[in-house]
DNA sequence: CTGCCGCTACCTATGCATAGATAGGTGTCA
DNA sequence: TGACACCTATCTATGCATAGGTAGCGGCAG
């Protein structure tokens, strides 16, 4: 669909940094994904840190994005959340981690706005899971088990360590296909598990 | 301490792993780090892979023998299930992630043995933790809110998630000193926060 | 309508630094 | 003497990046 350049290169880049990371990927990997020759992907990023500052600029936009969109649709706290958390499970689904995590390990070797970039990313997811929890408190939706603010990054910790997991073991997705078989391995679905203990710290109290 | 220079090696390149990311340390890296010259690192681990196999071994290695003293002083589940998170407590005072959670970024680029290894280190803390809490279920100490297996996923993917989510915010760590001013940017304390969360949903029911 | 201008988006060729790895030599200590 | 632990020197492959060239397009002056 993306007959943009530009647009094809930060789709086949992310991919890329998700599967195999940020200094692991080349503009020789980049350039054969996407038909280019790699002095071509010069043109549109001068150099390999525009296009990681450009992808997190883009990833960060994509959140703002759904999170307006679940926001907007006005349901209740406890929907939107577990909307937030179907956005990590479409993540699991892809066999793709989070791409915050995925640069967060390379972290040293990144320029200084990338690394701000991933921070702001993080804290921008928790800060939006700490008010949808402040709120259904507030309106009597349900309680919280401990604090909301520990909650709120216990629960951003889990998704990102299990995309992690998940991809850890199972993965397996040997450039198969789109069927997807749905259980690979032993830990499939984690990100199912941590939504069900995450919301087994809100009914009760 | 470590006059062994294989020892050394390994510390260091742990620490280059975890700060830099698997493919973003090089020989000429771990060479400046311990002293010797680059060519001198392959007498000792003969490809950069056999340098990760032997560092994820001796890592597991290290969790079974934590694993091992806890279970050894024979306290409570839920003073062992304390024990075990304040290992990952340590790792985030030393500004580090785990090794798994670093290697796991870099996933489609490791050897086979190495990807089994980062497998079987995250599933046997599953398992332990597992087994602690249906322990202490058994015994009445303690009550799971939602399913224990759950529980344990979600506890390790919260400290594997909590460890980059320090260090990806706060972090800091420009190289200085030991004193570890303790609160270093807005998501310090992140481990403490996935416990406090994990606990919340022990005492419940 | 034609012919030139300049822009975009790519190309080939090349540069320089670094990667991991190897061969073979040196000093030291049992 | 010989094994161990390290060295120097060197190799090939690859990294990101640059210089400079060109095909194809739209606009517009004559």
């Amino acid at each position: 669909m993306p007959a943009d350049t530009a647009t094809l290169l930060l789709d086949r880049a992310q991919t890329l940094i998700q599967t195999r990371g940020y200094n692991a990927f080349s503009y020789k990997d980049l350039a054969a994904a996407v038909g280019i020759r790699t002095a071509s992907i010069h043109y549109h990023f001068p150099a390999k840190a525009d296009l990681g500052l450009a992808l997190m600029a883009r990833y960060h936009a994509a959140l703002e994005d759904a999170l307006a969109e679940i926001d907007h649709r006005g349901r209740s706290q406890l929907a939107r959340l577990k909307a937030f958390i179907g956005l990590y499970r479409d993540t699991e689904a892809r066999g793709a981690v989070c791409l915050c995590g995925s640069l967060a390990s390379d972290r040293e070797t990144l320029p200084a706005p990338l690394q701000a970039a991933i921070a702001d990313y993080l804290t921008r997811s928790e800060r939006w899971v700490a008010a949808r929890l402040a709120e259904g408190v507030r309106a009597g939706e349900f309680a919280v088990a401990g604090r909301s603010a520990d909650a709120a990054a216990s629960l951003v910790a889990g998704l990102q360590g299990g995309l992690i997991l998940a991809r850890a073991h199972g993965a397996g997705a040997h450039g198969a296909g789109a069927q997807g078989t749905g259980a690979r391995g032993t830990g499939a679905h984690v990100v199912d598990r941590v939504q069900r203990s995450f919301l087994a710290l809100l009914h009760s109290a």
